[in-house]
RNA sequence: GGGCGGGUACCGAAGUGGCCAAACGGGGCUGACUGUAAAUCAGCUGGCAGACGCCUACGGCGGUUCGAAUCCGUCCCCGCCCA
């Protein structure tokens, strides 16, 4: 149960409790348990956060658990609403599909690709009836929905809140329900999806209930929310290493527990005595997330990856010199200062450039450049704020 | 189907004929300070243009006007209430 998060004792304890009685079955049974996490395909790179119930997957799969990851390729068509305060939107089959594609080679990072089942909703939830859909629907009432937190909060604000959008729920425990799923791993954001729905629908459907398995969420790089995507604070899995290692360099401190629990391999008692030693001072927080950065970059790279970034890291920030390697840049003839910033591709738009010297951002061999008009000094390592370089050459 | 209220930049939200590239807040970026953290302070935050200025932008389209985010018509979308 490590890592997980029910914000209920009582749930917590219910469900451990049902995942013991269950492998004692399991075991008299002589089968494994079936795990399942669902992902939906709604971009197609993966970042730390989609790798928490992964991980958890990775687990069970270590443990000889049989895992099943199940692509939402139907219902990402609606767009889950748990995390969303919003509606999301509709994805078309062809996004969908190319989606999922890249999905799971991403996911093969964490996942044993010799014991993972992977398998796609559409096959059994296409084939539902309209029939079937409404006797599914007549186990919910309205009101359950709009217990959830996201729902009634968009309610009281008078936002929408779509019919089908509550379908997405039906469709999930329809998804257990059809694997026999004995635990399904997922966000405290969906809880509902889990421990309502599903189990409800699979009882009702004449199948035990899986049991729920929900895991912390992992913030994003502001400290504050969820990681994700279309809020900009997230990490990437395919990040070139010294990226992935500043980016987790710049999450807050505050921040760094989840991370340590959600998504690295130390152990609850390694974890428990970084904390300790942060905590008498022992360990400076800095050289706590560096510890961190490189086990997060060990894990999608290498250790040898890791070391460098985190080499690179130390030039570039902590003693203020310039990385090895970066981009290069050919100078031509009669450029001026803005023409190499805008052609190079340190600043978005020559306004931005100008913005940029007017803020006193700009640097050519650590001196400093103010004029956009004047000829280009010469070649060298050209600096935008602290972390954009180009090295510009001659022709 | 009827009545009312809405649709503004990345988000929230002001503006209700010229002074509006659009207040304010959040976010982002830059500088100072740091541990590329947090907190704090200051600046910037549509594009082109060496100042003038031009272009694009307030749900879509059309109109009135010297001039529209603002007024009119029409269409689309949303919420509330009534049926």
């Amino acid at each position: 149960m490590q890592g997980t998060e029910y914000g209920d004792e009582q749930l917590q304890k219910a469900m451990g409790e049902e995942l013991r009685e269950r492998l004692i079955e399991a075991e008299k049974e002589g089968r494994p348990l079936r795990v399942y996490c669902g992902f939906d395909p709604r971009t197609s790179d993966l970042h730390l956060g989609h790798t928490v119930p992964m991980r958890k997957l990775r687990q069970f799969q270590e443990l000889g658990h049989e895992v099943t990851f199940v692509i939402g390729n139907y219902t990402s068509l609606i767009g889950d609403p748990s995390d969303k305060d919003k509606l999301r939107p509709q994805l078309t089959q062809e996004e969908v599909n190319h989606n999922a594609r890249t999905y799971a080679e991403q996911a093969f990072k964490i996942l044993d690709p010799d014991k993972t089942k992977i398998v796609h909703n559409a096959d059994w939830l296409s084939e539902l009836t309209f029939l079937e859909l409404i006797q599914l629907a007549s186990n919910f009432t309205i009101q359950q929905f709009m217990g959830r937190e996201n729902f009634r909060q968009r309610w009281d604000k008078g936002e929408p809140v779509y019919l089908h959008e509550t379908f997405y729920s039906i469709m999930q425990g329809y998804d257990a329900y059809h694997m026999r799923t004995d635990v399904q791993v997922g966000g405290s954001d969906q809880l509902f999806n889990i421990v309502t729905a599903a189990r409800k629908l699979m009882t009702f459907m004449g199948e035990k209930p899986n049991i729920g398995l929900i895991m912390g969420i992992l913030p994003g790089t502001d400290g504050e929310v969820k990681m994700s995507k279309s809020l900009g604070n997230h990490i990437a899995l395919l990040l070139e290493p010294s990226d992935m290692y500043g980016k987790v360099m710049s999450i807050p401190d505050k921040a760094m527990g989840d991370f340590f629990r959600l998504v690295t391999r130390f152990t609850p008692a390694e974890i428990a005595k970084i904390e300790a030693e942060l905590k008498s001072g022992q360990l400076h927080p800095r050289d706590a997330k560096m510890k961190l950065a490189h086990e997060i970059v060990s894990i999608y790279h290498s250790k040898g990856a890791a070391q460098e970034a985190q080499a690179a890291f130390v030039r570039v920030f902590q003693k203020s010199k310039i990385p090895e390697d970066m981009p290069e840049y050919k100078l031509e003839e009669g450029q001026t200062v803005l023409d190499v910033l805008s052609a190079s591709e340190l600043v978005k738009s020559r306004g931005q450039g100008r913005r940029m010297l007017k803020q006193n951002a700009v640097s050519l061999n650590d001196e400093k450049l103010h004029d956009p008009f004047e000829e280009f000094p010469g070649p060298g390592v050209l600096r935008v704020g602290k972390r954009r370089f180009v090295r510009v050459v001659e022709e």
